[in-house]
DNA sequence: GCAATAAAATGAATGTTCGTCAACTTTGAG
DNA sequence: CTCAAAGTTGACGAACATTCATTTTATTGC
């Protein structure tokens, strides 16, 4: 008989113990990975280690990440993420939206030349790019539009714009932290970048040499 | 009586049997793994295959180079340098130094989207724009000075720029090889780039969507 | 409560690959 | 011809991502 009137598709009534624990194995996951892969890099960093660290067993980290890659793209995420929510709180008082942009690229171009948690992913670069252009991209592209609608930058299509820019911030931060490429350069570095964006020369220097605010400091880690 | 008069560094008459073994061996293991590499992929192509094809041991390959990266960066440079060689073909009839740059640019992301010996290699992103920026670099940068003196491009440091273009193209050529980015956004990819060497927008568009001579072909593989 | 069932976690085993090394071969000067 | 230095070899060790059969845990109908 197998029409017993077994409800196939319960419906899930509300939060279970199931769904606590799979929330917290994956915030666990990612701080472990986050914590690993700042300190040793991402290559050395074993599966096996951030599994043990967020003190799961070494199959589980499978059932929340296909791979090792896509640990590590979380974990990118969850950087980049953090630091648009810093960079929000402070851009919003600007008043020339151009620099609202610049402000944006130039702390992105300082931290990953500065925070060791940034500069171990670095050598992903086309991971670490295409993430930086999909969780940033939103707020800056709409920067861009902003910054177009007052006159001061000329971009038709600003995604394009972005992954350029990507791809440029994050190949120059690798050279930069492994001494390829002067870090004083950053200012010039910059100021190329907002001549993509559609602004003349003098326009850009000028730009990219406004001193700069101070983020509000990153959240602590949490235990 | 360790004064024999025996010579301590013989000089080296002419070529003897090891040296032409080894030129031998390295050119071989080069077109060895510049074949696997663009069959399956820089990951995909094991040491063990690429000594087999250069018929030396596997142990052999370490004498040569010091790592699979080594030996694929030597691969990635004898790919640019031949397209090097086939762009100056052209590029010295031009009238317009900014086109010879143009031109340039415009050809390495056509061949890096195109050439499947290529293509295999974008996803060590970071290493190929690398091998880029010094392989073409002495080439790249001649040009952009030459359109600096010709008063068509604004640059105060040629070797930024070039970095910074390296990186956009090989990110770009990616994208656009996975899919990410449409293939026909080839023309104002170049434009954008074109714009950090300086020029305004009307110029670079107008430098972009010129139509380009066809290379001369590639030479034939020597087996 | 209590089976029955489904979902998730586990960790030992697997398969692969890079790079090393001790033994072996080739080279060429004396 | 002799022999030491240079070059080659392929078997081997270590490391590591991933798999999967088994065990543990949670949920639900009764």
């Amino acid at each position: 008989m197998p029409d017993t009137h077994t409800a196939p598709k319960p419906a899930p009534k509300s939060e279970g113990r199931v769904a606590r624990r799979q929330r917290r194995n994956r915030a666990a996951l990612i701080a472990a990975a986050r914590e690993i892969m700042a300190e040793k890099g991402v290559d050395a960093a074993t599966m096996l280690e951030i599994a043990e660290r967020a003190d799961v067993g070494a199959g589980t980290v499978y059932n929340y990440f296909k791979s090792k890659d896509e640990l590590a793209v979380a974990v990118l995420e969850s950087l980049m993420h953090e630091l648009a929510m810093r960079i929000e709180t402070v851009t919003d008082t600007f008043g020339d939206p151009a620099q609202v942009y610049a402000f944006g690229i130039r702390t992105v171009l300082d931290t990953a030349t500065t925070d060791p948690r940034w500069k171990q992913m670095l050598p992903r670069s086309e991971v670490i790019a295409d993430a930086l252009f999909r969780t940033m991209g939103p707020f800056a592209i709409r920067d861009l539009n902003n910054a177009v609608a007052a006159g001061r930058f000329r971009v038709t299509d600003p995604a394009l714009v972005w992954r350029l820019t990507c791809h440029a911030i994050i190949g120059m931060s690798l050279a930069i932290t492994e001494g390829r490429q002067e870090a004083d350069s950053k200012v010039p570095i910059i100021a190329r970048l907002l001549c993509m964006a559609g602004i003349d020369g003098e326009g850009a220097d000028e730009l990219a040499a406004r001193s700069l605010p101070d983020l509000p400091p990153a959240p602590v880690e949490r235990n």
